[in-house]
DNA sequence: CGATATTTGTTGGTATACATACTATTATTT
DNA sequence: AAATAATAGTATGTATACCAACAAATATCG
């Protein structure tokens, strides 16, 4: 009648746990924000935030491997939201900035962003959403090994 | 010298720390648990635990489309570590089961499936960890709109 | 019963996300 | 200064993950 103390149930796994509330989110980004992804308003916004900033730079603080940030940039490029321009200091470097178009759709856009992070975390007390975040950044910054 | 109380923080919202969170985590189950993916085993553990499913509502179990669990059974089917049949009640149903090699498969990594967990959540208490899960639990179960 | 709706599975397309391998360039070390 | 390291970016391949469109089979409804 009772279960194995230790028994391995998938859905009290954390990763499981973390995939279903991050769809959730990418549900509510989707509903809010359709027009770009998570991934490149994160960048989007990076860019607003830091003026130029290299590409691979730019993928290490949205946290973003060299792979990933190329396809992100490539698409925001082709979209006219970003500009590319190669470093006159460092010819290995690819220096990305918003354009003027770009820094519109951000500023156009903050309202929305705040309001997907508000909707994910309506049903919880402002308490609790300090602990839920506090706990994921513990988790996040928890050193390998 | 203060900065706006409601500026628009990437690194302060959900969706960012939820993609840290699971960064982490993918990290440590790729160390731990290197020859699957979390979804991949996510989807045996399930198999293991029910027989023979089909594969949509497989993929509902684990919380993946139609689309994404057809290239994950494909994939484990190509393995060997799981085989379907097409179901003689229901014409459109293909019904999944675990081979025998699927079988020891799990059972030979279910200990370390549950240390992924432990290690993703080595640096909270078990409060923390409780609080974390329920968290994570609330977000996911939030009815949309 | 027959028309309609739903469900199941597949396919094609796009977008992260990461590993690996590679070139070009810059830094470091000897 | 020359050899070696490290870094920046690109390209390829694999694996989720989701959308939309589609065909076949089953359910539901008038």
């Amino acid at each position: 009648m009772s279960q194995e103390p230790d028994a391995y149930v998938l859905e009290d796994q954390i990763g499981f746990r973390l995939r279903l509330a991050n769809q959730r989110h990418l549900e509510i980004f989707a509903a809010t924000i359709p027009d770009v992804t998570p991934t490149q308003l994160a960048t989007l916004v990076k860019l607003h935030e830091l003026g130029m900033v290299s590409q691979n730079h730019l993928g290490r603080l949205v946290a973003m491997d060299a792979a990933t940030t190329n396809g992100v940039v490539t698409r925001l490029r082709k979209r006219g939201l970003v500009q590319t321009q190669a470093s006159t200091n460092d010819l290995r470097r690819l220096e990305v900035s918003l354009t003027p178009e770009g820094a519109d759709f951000v500023a156009a856009k903050m309202a929305a962003a705040a309001e997907v992070t508000a909707q994910t975390l309506r049903g919880l007390s402002a308490k609790e959403r300090d602990q839920l975040m506090t706990l994921l950044a513990r988790i996040a910054e928890q050193p390998p090994g």
